[in-house]
DNA sequence: TATTTTAGTTTATCGATGTAAACTATATTT
DNA sequence: AAATATAGTTTACATCGATAAACTAAAATA
């Protein structure tokens, strides 16, 4: 999959924050907190435009940027894509060391019961790590 | 912090398993996997060491190599640092979306639970996302 | 110790990313 | 329609990452 670098990420956030948005806004959002030229963004826009994760919304005769992936499901993706560098028998206790960080409404909290309660409970986890790649025993 | 490349993971990854262990080794393992020369792995390993991710264990007057960071620990800053790009009234979102996949054994459900009767739950997590760069309500 | 192995270093090329100036095109307003 | 504001494109350059050849150094072994 393509990829969004750190400083298209940064376009990312404003467009998925107040889209559908034109350029100048984007320019004037931007100038707060990142200290880049326009033309800088606008690079970075049209780099986004090409990898197609912004589209263009012409109504009105108008160029209105909104974005063509949704922002959750392209973290969700990538943390994704991260768990699956570790061994399963370790994807759980990480997942557990982010929680600890987190805070949780009572709806979440149910949300997540009720999945723990439907999913089947393992005695233990296997790990299927390709030999010699493994590290549980290790880490 | 010092970022591991994709490639570089990759010779990380048979360092994490197999260390300590010596160039020889490393080649090998990864031309199970790997499609890259020599010379690419040894580049690869110089620049690990440079970063001060591996280290070199001088026993017994031969090169063996070492990590030196936590594999875990590694990929749990990195996923940290994905969630910090979401709303936090998203996060836990996230995080069960993740567990839905997983294997979770008895053991992993226990310390979980138990965390989650300590945590104190709230009736809604606050967004603290900067002034328009909020997207939570438009997700 | 002379010869092989195994390692480590230097140098290089190519594509991606960060950063931006300059130039062209299209809307909007007068 | 002319003038101005806004947008989009081209070009550029420095750094980093992926990939690797070539060369030097240090172990291991014959």
């Amino acid at each position: 999959m393509e990829k969004i670098s750190t400083a298209e990420f940064e376009i990312m956030r404003v467009i998925w924050a107040n889209q559908p948005v034109m350029t100048k806004d984007i320019i004037e959002i931007l100038h707060q907190t990142q200290d880049w030229s326009d033309s800088t963004i606008k690079t970075l826009l049209s780099r986004l435009v090409k990898k197609d994760f912004v589209v263009i919304d012409h109504q009105s005769s108008k160029y209105r940027y909104i974005s063509n992936i949704d922002k959750n499901q392209y973290i969700e993706t990538e943390m994704k894509n991260l768990l699956e560098k570790v061994c399963d028998t370790t994807k759980m206790k990480i997942i557990i060391s982010l929680i600890e960080d987190l805070d949780i409404s009572s709806q979440d909290l149910e949300i997540l019961t009720n999945i723990l309660n439907k999913k089947s409970i393992q005695e233990k986890v296997e790990c299927h790590c390709p030999k010699g790649l493994c590290d549980y025993e290790k880490v």
